[in-house]
DNA sequence: TCGATATATTGATCTAGATCAATTTAGAAA
DNA sequence: TTTCTAAATTGATCTAGATCAATATATCGA
């Protein structure tokens, strides 16, 4: 495995994976839109996202579906105290993940202070970014709140957009309402209007291009806090 | 600072707090709705909540203010990888401190893996936290939200209420809605629709006692996921 | 104790965004 | 290619919750 994961690992300077190899985890495919695990899953093992785009997503039983996150190539998930997983974990594009049991993965941890470290920094990093999400969810507008996501998809996907093989996630009107907290005829008027304006082009399937990034961040009434993304 | 701390630690099995002592960190004692940091200043050192309650907010340039989380005696704060803290750090109750520069905390946690081991699990936790927050916010009516954040506040304040040195934590209407996304009025509204329901009983300043659980369960349609809050 | 000031409650409107409905456009299958 | 099905767009209403406004209640200082 850390022959076939080098290319990423070396990339993006994810080391970690290295510590899981073909021996202590097994690596598997997805097709866009195939689920990893569903929410009520037993939480029996973390997974490392070697490439490709996951959504995790909660829906509530009237039905509302709620995306909490999106994950990207070189994170991992499903880490967790809780016994039973909260979130469905679906594929937004094909995706290869390497899967650890969580016993292991606990052990490795505890015996690797190093890889510790490098996971502890990544779940700081993560956390500074649901604390921005649910302040863009919280007191915004529809204009604000779709102007942010799209500044915030793109800055999360930037490098991944530099690689041949990587295209924009797929994502459709729906996803984007159920991240955002709005219905998909909400979405589309407000891309539509933002068309108008030349902020954005939309092309082939649910690609989005930004064309005036300043038009943007003005709508979206973007502040400092931002620039933690960018790096 | 281990002999004044002691019973907090003791009570409630926070052991981490005896890393630091008088040595290496100092305490402080905050008034009822003083700040201790301000969003953008420096993320100079990293704060272990002794006793009080803490709120996290974010003020936008419009004036909207989003609480983002509550923090309870026992719990670190601060720790980010941000350069400025992208909250305000408010005191909402009386409040002891204990003030560790960012440095030592550092260097203490790379020397010290249990403690690194702990600090680690609890940011675990507080992600899970998060994620329910996001969908509490997210996908849900505002009585759904007032019931589910009644609840939520009582399950995270009980073990505190058990002591007679806590009351409530005294929350304005003003700050509810911040936390839930909306305006004072409809707080209030839906606390009294509560109250004629007898689902709930307010008093003195701020205080609200739950007499009908099963109503607010419903009435919040609160799923299996909650459990994980339930200690 | 009595004002003075801040917060909570309740009522009357208004509006952003949801909902309902009708096309249009895209993708997949034959 | 044509046909079928799903997603996106656009328009017409409706409504939950915001906004505006008027008391009422609580807190605090003198």
């Amino acid at each position: 495995m850390k022959a076939t994961n080098k290319k990423f690992s070396e990339q993006f300077k994810l080391n970690s994976s290295d510590e899981f190899t073909a021996a202590n985890s097994r690596q598997r495919f997805f097709e866009p839109r195939s689920m990893i695990k569903r929410q009520g899953d037993q939480t029996d093992s973390v997974f490392f996202l070697e490439s490709g785009f996951l959504a995790l997503s909660k829906t509530a039983a009237n039905g509302r579906r709620q995306i909490i996150n999106f994950l990207f190539p070189g994170e991992y998930c499903g880490i967790t105290q809780r016994d039973y997983f909260m979130c469905d974990i679906e594929c937004l594009s094909f995706t290869s993940l390497r899967i650890i049991s969580k016993d292991i993965f606990e052990n490795t941890l505890n015996n690797n202070s190093a890889l510790m470290r490098e996971i502890y920094d990544q779940q700081i990093y993560w956390n500074d970014g649901l604390e921005e999400l649910i302040f863009l969810l919280g007191a915004r507008s529809t204009e604000e709140k779709i102007a942010s996501f799209l500044i915030f998809l793109n800055i999360r996907q930037y490098r991944y957009l530099q690689d041949p093989l990587y295209k924009e996630i797929p994502l459709s009107r729906a996803d984007i309402g159920d991240f955002l907290g709005m219905r998909v005829e909400t979405v589309s008027r407000t891309l539509s209007k933002f068309r108008k304006l030349k902020a954005i082009k939309s092309f082939d399937n649910n690609r989005i291009k930004i064309l005036d990034y300043a038009a943007l961040t003005k709508i979206a009434e973007l502040e400092d806090s931002w620039k933690y993304w960018d790096q």
